[in-house]
Parts: structure tokens; C-alpha cells; sequence
DNA sequence: AGAGGTACCTGGCAGC
DNA sequence: TGCTGCCAGGTACCTC
């Protein structure tokens, strides 16, 4: 569920709570996630002074005075600030307690998600060291997705969902900013114009812009780190919006796959 | 090197 | 009602 305006969110929701104070100990209930969490964790944080809480790509880094907490949310799962008296449901595989009544707990039905534990400046982490730029970053530029593009003939959808090439654009946004932009989704990468790059560069940032000012998007269940929805799923223009009239011009979204992936869009506005 | 497919895991829902 | 199969917001890794 979670993409980066979801990600971005949960990070500015559990900063205030987090930053300033010191990790009493862990639970890990469910060490089975994407990764096993590694068992150095709960040993090597315990006692930590959490210095601030930052995000790059869909990855949450909570820096630490003994090192970096990175997590991901993976397709299912959310952080909570909550009080120690709440018995941990099914799938509440994580807290980390603050030594007083609070604690953030790690919820992930899917257990896609990642908790790992980094004691090297964190962006040459593996997962972390080859990504792309953030997509609301000032190296994000249509001129950078021009270069980037040349020669390929992937789609264009595929293309921008490469967290090499960019940073932390999934599915739905992927949709989203390719309708706003009118862009086909299947239009090869490498045969798009610097200007319709430009415009597809500024949509991008829009469109995630306007979804963190909004919360985030839910879906079926995504709640912030308050246990609230966010309300982007109103705006959304495409995505699930098979055979609903183009907002633009009427003629039916339509739906097909791409990469595996749903893709939604307008046959006459995006070309 | 680029492109496409597979895997991880569970829950929800459509269809029978 | 209950079963089966399919689908889902991510992304590293595998093969061709």
C-alpha cells in the first residue's frame, strides 16, 4: 500500500514522537519479514539516542548515535505511535519502546516490509547506494530524464518505476503522472521528447506533492502513523477507474497490464 | 546491457 | 455459506 507520499507521511507523523529520545529495548515478535531482522538489531539499539527521522525513496531512516535504523513498509505495512496497554494484534510484528508508556509499532500483514540495521553511513547502504534521485529533489529534472532515457525502449511506465532511474514511484502515482503529463503508458522511453519530459518531470512532482498535502492515499487499508486515512484516493484521476469517463475528455479509462502491473489511462488524451 | 519474469506472504473479493 | 482462484500499493534477483 504504501508508496513515498504514504512513506513521506508516516515520517512526519512518528519525527515529532522519535526524535530526541532514547530506544529502551525492541520486541521482535515475527523476524520473518522480506529480510530476517537481523539479530544484531535489538543487541546494538538498545540505549540509542534517536537523532532525527528521514526518508529516501520509500526507505524511513531513523538515525541513531549507534547507527541506522532503515525500514520499509513493503505492500502492507504502517507505523504507529501507541500506548504500551494496547495488546498487539496478529500482525504486529514490531515495537520499539521509548521506556516510558509509548511505543511504535510495526504492523505488516503481508511481511514484505524490512527492518535493518546499518552501522555505515547509511547511503552506502546496498539498497540505498545505487538508487536514483528523489523525484522531489533538485536533481530531478526533465533534462535528467531525457538523458537518462535515450536508447531505451522500455516503457515509459516501467521506466519511471525504476527505483534506479528515480527514486520511490509506484504504481499508482506511476499512473497518475503519466495521465496528467498525457503520456501513453506504453510509449517507449527512448522515444519521448525533452519537452514531454519536462512536462512529465513537473507531473511527477505534482502529483506527489498534492498526495502528501492530502495524507497519502488509501486504498484498502492504509492508515498514518495517527491510525487515519489519507484522502489523495478522491483525486486520483485513473488509477482504478476502469471504464469511468476520462475527467478530461470523457472517452473510458481504460485498463490494461504493463510489466506485470495495472496500468490505467485515457486512449485519446495520453499518446 | 536491457527486458521480462519470479519470488516473497497474507487478506479480500469475485465467481461459482 | 463455502470453496477456489485471482489480485494487490514493492522491489531484488533471476534468466533470456
Amino acid at each position: 500500500m504504501p508508496e513515498l507520499p504514504e512513506v513521506e507521511t508516516t515520517c512526519r507523523g512518528i519525527e515529532p514522537h522519535l526524535a530526541g529520545t532514547r530506544v529502551h529495548h525492541v520486541t521482535v515478535r515475527q523476524k520473518q519479514l522480506r529480510w530476517p531482522v537481523p539479530g544484531a538489531l535489538a543487541r546494538e539499539i538498545a540505549g540509542a539516542q534517536i537523532r532525527q527521522v528521514t526518508r529516501r525513496a520509500k526507505y524511513l531512516l531513523i538515525g541513531t548515535s549507534q547507527g541506522t535504523l532503515i525500514i520499509h513498509l513493503g505492500m502492507s505495512g504502517s507505523l504507529r505511535i501507541v500506548d504500551d496497554s494496547e495488546a498487539p494484534g496478529k500482525h504486529d510484528h514490531i515495537d520499539l519502546h521509548f521506556g516510558d508508556s509509548r511505543l511504535l509499532r510495526y504492523t505488516d500483514p503481508r511481511r514484505f516490509g524490512a527492518w535493518l540495521w546499518c552501522t555505515q553511513p547509511v547511503e552506502q547502504h546496498p539498497l540505498l547506494a545505487a538508487l536514483g534521485p528523489e523525484p522531489l529533489g533538485d536533481s530531478f529534472h526533465g533534462d535528467y530524464l531525457f538523458h537518462q532515457s535515450r536508447g531505451r525502449k522500455l516503457a515509459i511506465k516501467s521506466f519511471i518505476m525504476d527505483s534506479h532511474i528515480l527514486a520511490g514511484v509506484g504504481n499508482i502515482y506511476a499512473n497518475e503522472a503519466l495521465f496528467r503529463a498525457g503520456i501513453h503508458p506504453l510509449r517507449a522511453a527512448g522515444r519521448i521528447s525533452r519537452a514531454r519530459h519536462a512536462v512529465l518531470a513537473d507531473a511527477i512532482r505534482d502529483v506527489l506533492e498534492a498526495a502528501i498535502h492530502q495524507g497519502g492515499t488509501t486504498l484498502r487499508d492504509f492508515l498514518n502513523s495517527e491510525g487515519k486515512p489519507g484522502y489523495f484516493r478522491q483525486s486520483l484521476e485513473v488509477y482504478g477507474r476502469t471504464s469511468d469517463p476520462c475527467p478530461r475528455c470523457g472517452t473510458p479509462i481504460r485498463e490494461i497490464r504493463s510489466g506485470q502491473r495495472s496500468t490505467f489511462y485515457c486512449p485519446r488524451c495520453q499518446r
